[in-house]
RNA sequence: GGUCGAGUGGCGCAGCGGGAGCGCAGGUGCCUUACAAGCACAAGGCCGGGGGUUCAAAUCCCUCCUCGACCACCA
């Protein structure tokens, strides 16, 4: 693709004025609303950004959308707001200071909790604006009076408050599990934290010698990927239907390089296909092992320390890393003769999602939810559809998330972030959770400790909606949540779907009465690279919206990117249609110019269509209208840039404009002038309310250069949306049919002059033949014909004849005549005309075969055939005239 | 292994039961005073293969092929 031109103009500087005032107008702040809907809260809450993150094409898009959402309910009169704010994002906050303070030579162990707990929030201070004000550049209108956070004061005792709630009801225990946990950051991660990634490994094959030789068996061999493992084994399963090693059930080999007498034991899980049917069981480094061990009553072995490495009592290999180890052990086998062989194997092992380091499976005391208490009441009301999904297909994505839900691992070996509320006493042993800080033991006085764990932060990030509402102090009767909760759009990418989605819906069923969080669920596609992979730092193949808003504006990256929005779950990111859209903004500045500069001697007065091309006009309008409503209605977001940019584009700056052009010249009647002005600014008007949402910059500059009637708002962001209802009194089936005419004209001498290369400004006369109903809809229309087609003479008649030395376009119902005295070039147009009757010829025999079709006139709806009908008859008069016209062709 | 998405003019996509459309690129001609980031005109497609349902299939069903995502498993 060719590289981007510059704007002409500087669009941020603009912009930014603009946004300012919209501020200072207080327009971002909840609305008062008017109209019908006056009454009616509108609310969406962002997904928070996090502190660390810079604006992506993700945020772009996702914020888009949601403003584009926002922006048309404040102007149909709901009382709007948009919830702004941050996530404090824990592992990926700790992981960003950590490396600030490893560059500076400082270490967080070194300094300490509290001390790099302040580091975080210098971080949070000078980086935590940064995404925020990215937002602002959009032109979001989201209410940044009211800013959150989630670690401000009323969200930690949010935070707080559910977890203590959870605690004494039972659904939060602690338990000694087998989590992932990531040896450098040394923290445990949720499963749905875990990325897989394909790897080519081997498969050692290991001879575990039997204590006790049985019928001349003397060692088992077990196939595993993890070979340093073995040091934690505790046993060798079998599957119990596997005849090879039934009689050894019960008997015990001895683990070579420990020592250790451990037991063959028979478990179901185990694929008496895979490897040698024998599998080492190791219950502290893998998760099915620790629930075959569970069964099995196995003890646990943990031989990893937290940055895993080999603990003490394991002679050489004790201080080894897992790779070292790994090595270490393989080599200790080939010596002893037990390594039998190897075998190339491709695996997938989890990483961090953060550090990308390999997890350890690793055998922990953690904090868990369980979910059994939540996920029916959150699926409920998905079922039932008081929640609901666009695209509608999620809406099983998120039932099967939720019914595959295990319990939740909720802490967090780190110090950034909510600080478990849980409270020992060393000297008595008491322990509880509390909402308020605690020093000393209820119980005996002594002081108490807080656990040291923080917690996951999807747990805060699932209070969102509502404790960003006041929630905190006053539950469900604070202002903002009487008046404006359950919220009514939910926007987001689909990889958060359950890890967030349904997390809210589970804590606002559990924290607010069984109140649904959100109406509507809206999961955009997830934009990808060009290349058709995602985009990220380590392809290369990112693009920055940022970059995009200085190439093509914010209106233009804006709409541009909702073009590319479809139902499915990619798109594939297309910077042609960023230019696409900056160039129609562009022609939007343009045509508001053109009205602008026409308005001399303008008085404003209700608009009211006079002339058929004001009647086609308007009722396109409201058709237009109509479709963008319902396509707003069903989130079609592509849907709504499609109608607008051709209605814009196509029919009121291609056509309306132009015809407008005679009517506003100099010498033209001065009430028709009038009478023009004032429906070009209408339509402007209700062009620039329904592009406002997508486009606000450019519209509410335009607004502002328009003149306005009394009472009208004073900015674009609060003027009324188009009313669909009102403007449908305006089509006008009979006006679309007279312009639909005077373009077939029009487009018939434009044709007929390129294809002679003849100069656009040669005039010609032109003879219509047309039935006398279309005629009359014609005749009026001279003036724009002769403008627009540069006519110099133009008869209509039902009986016109064909004038010599003229080429003929048989159009649907008409012939239109353009004389080329001298030009005309006999062969091609014999040529053309046959190509064309051949198309049509295809056709009317298609239809003549449907409509011959006995099954086609029984069953197929009566409309259908009627109008099937009515086609062939008009295909069949068009073709008779056409073939009479090369029949005079000689 | 399971679930889902996509395969339509050179490229990127829309349409998802009754006439194949849009944007970009490419072609030809135009500085026609709103706009050359533009205007006009033309050209370009057995809608991935096969089978089925239907009076009617790009559109629904089955199957295969090709890409992609997510979930699960991987000793």
């Amino acid at each position: 693709m060719a590289e981007p031109k510059k704007p002409v103009d500087d669009f941020a500087a603009r912009e930014r004025a603009l946004f300012e005032a919209w501020r200072e107008g207080g327009y971002f702040q909840r609305t008062p609303g008017f109209g019908e809907h006056a009454a009616e809260p509108y609310t969406i809450v962002i997904p928070p950004p996090n502190i660390t993150g810079v604006l992506h094409m993700g945020h772009a898009l996702n914020d888009t959308i949601q403003d584009a959402c926002v922006r048309r309910a404040r102007m149909r009169g709901y009382q709007t707001r948009w919830v702004i704010g941050t996530d404090h994002a824990g592992i990926s906050t700790q992981t960003k200071v950590d490396k600030r303070l490893a560059d500076q030579g400082i270490s967080r162990l070194e300094i300490g909790r509290e001390a790099f707990v302040e580091e975080c929030y210098k971080w949070y201070e000078e980086y935590g604006t940064t995404i925020v004000n990215q937002v602002k550049g959009m032109g979001c209108s989201c209410d940044y009076s009211d800013e959150h956070f989630t670690l401000e004061p009323a969200y930690v005792r949010a935070v707080r408050k559910l977890f203590v709630d959870w605690y004494e009801h039972g659904l939060i225990y602690r338990g000694k599990r087998i989590v992932n946990w990531c040896p450098s950051c040394t923290t445990a991660i949720a499963d749905d934290e875990a990325e897989y990634v394909d790897e080519p490994g081997h498969l050692w094959y290991l001879r575990y010698p039997l204590v006790e030789p049985v019928d001349g068996i003397e060692h088992l061999v077990v196939a595993t990927t993890r070979p340093e493992t073995m040091l934690g084994d505790t046993g060798v399963a079998v599957n119990p239907k596997d005849e090879r090693f039934g009689h050894l059930v019960g008997k015990k080999v001895r683990l070579p390089l420990v020592g250790r007498e451990i037991p063959i034991f028979a478990d179901w899980h185990v694929d008496a296909e895979f490897g040698t049917g024998c599998v080492k069981v190791t219950p502290s480094h893998d998760p099915n092992d620790w629930a075959m061990g569970e069964k099995a009553g196995l003890p646990r072995i943990n031989i990893f320390d937290e940055t895993a490495h080999v603990v003490e009592g394991y002679g050489k290999f004790s201080g080894m890393d897992r790779d070292e180890a790994r090595e270490a052990v393989v080599a200790a086998f080939e010596e002893l003769g037990l390594l039998d062989h190897v075998e190339d194997h491709d695996h997938s092992v989890m990483t961090c999602y953060r550090c990308h380091t390999k997890l350890e499976p690793w055998e922990s005391e953690q904090w868990f939810v369980a979910v059994d208490g939540l996920k029916e009441a959150a699926a409920r009301v998905v079922e039932d559809g008081s929640i609901q999904f666009h695209p509608a297909r999620w809406k099983q994505v998120y039932l099967d998330w939720l019914a595959n839900l295990k319990d939740w691992c909720i802490s967090r070996q780190l110090w950034w972030g909510h600080r478990i509320p849980m409270y020992y006493c060393d000297e008595c042993g008491w322990e509880d959770a509390s909402v308020d800080e605690i020093e000393v033991c209820p119980a005996c006085g002594a002081p108490v400790r807080q656990d040291d764990d923080v917690l996951d932060t999807w747990f805060s990030s699932q209070l969102w909606p509502f404790a960003t509402m006041g929630w905190t102090e006053e539950g469900m009767d604070a202002p903002q949540m009487r008046a404006a909760y359950p919220t009514q759009v939910l926007s987001t990418a689909r990889d958060i779907m359950g890890l967030w989605v349904a997390r809210m819906v589970m804590a606002s069923m559990y924290c607010c009465d069984n109140t649904i969080p959100f109406e509507d669920v809206i999961i955009h596609p997830t934009v990808m690279a060009a290349d058709g992979k995602p985009m990220s730092k380590s392809r290369g193949n990112g693009v920055d919206p940022l970059r995009l808003m200085e190439d093509y504006g914010a209106d233009g990256m804006r709409f541009g990117l909702l073009m590319q929005v479809t139902g499915a779950q990619d798109m594939k990111f297309n910077e042609a249609k960023l230019e696409s859209s900056r160039n129609f903004a562009n022609k939007v500045k343009n045509a508001s110019r053109f009205v602008l500069m026409n308005l001399e001697g303008y008085e404003p007065g209700a608009p009211e269509p006079v002339t058929p091309a004001d009647r086609w006009i308007f009722s396109r309008l409201a058709k237009v209208v109509a479709a963008v409503d319902a396509a707003y209605d069903n989130f079609e977001f592509g849907e709504i840039t499609r109608e607008l940019y051709s209605f814009v584009w196509n029919e009121f700056c291609d056509w309306y404009i132009e015809f407008s052009k005679a009517r506003l010249a100099e010498g033209a009647d001065p009430a028709d002038r009038a009478a023009c002005q004032r429906n070009l600014v209408f339509v402007l008007g209700q062009v620039l309310r329904l592009l406002h949402p997508i486009m606000p910059f450019i519209t509410e500059e335009v607004y502002g250069e328009l003149p306005r009637e009394e009472g009208a708002a004073p900015m674009l962001i609060v003027a009324s949306w188009p009313d669909a209802q009102a403007l449908a009194r305006f089509a006008d089936d009979e006006a679309e049919r007279a312009i639909e005419l005077v373009c077939e004209v029009v487009g018939a001498v434009r044709s007929a002059r390129s294809r002679y290369g003849l100069s656009p400004r040669t005039e010609l006369d032109v003879v219509v033949k047309a039935p006398a109903a279309d005629g009359a809809l014609l005749e009026g229309q001279a003036p724009l014909i002769a403008k627009l087609g540069r006519t110099a003479s133009l008869a209509v008649g039902a009986d016109a004849a064909k004038p010599a030395g003229s080429v003929a376009h048989v159009g649907a119902g008409l012939e239109v005549y353009v004389g080329l005295a001298g030009h005309v070039d006999l062969s091609a147009e014999r040529a053309r005309m046959e190509k064309e009757r051949g198309k049509l010829e295809a056709d009317v025999a298609k239809l003549d075969k449907k409509l011959s079709n006995e099954g086609f006139l029984a069953k197929a709806a009566p409309e259908v055939v009627a109008k099937d009908r009515g086609r062939r008859d008009e295909l069949a008069d068009k073709l008779a005239r056409l073939n009479a016209q090369i029949a005079e062709l000689g």
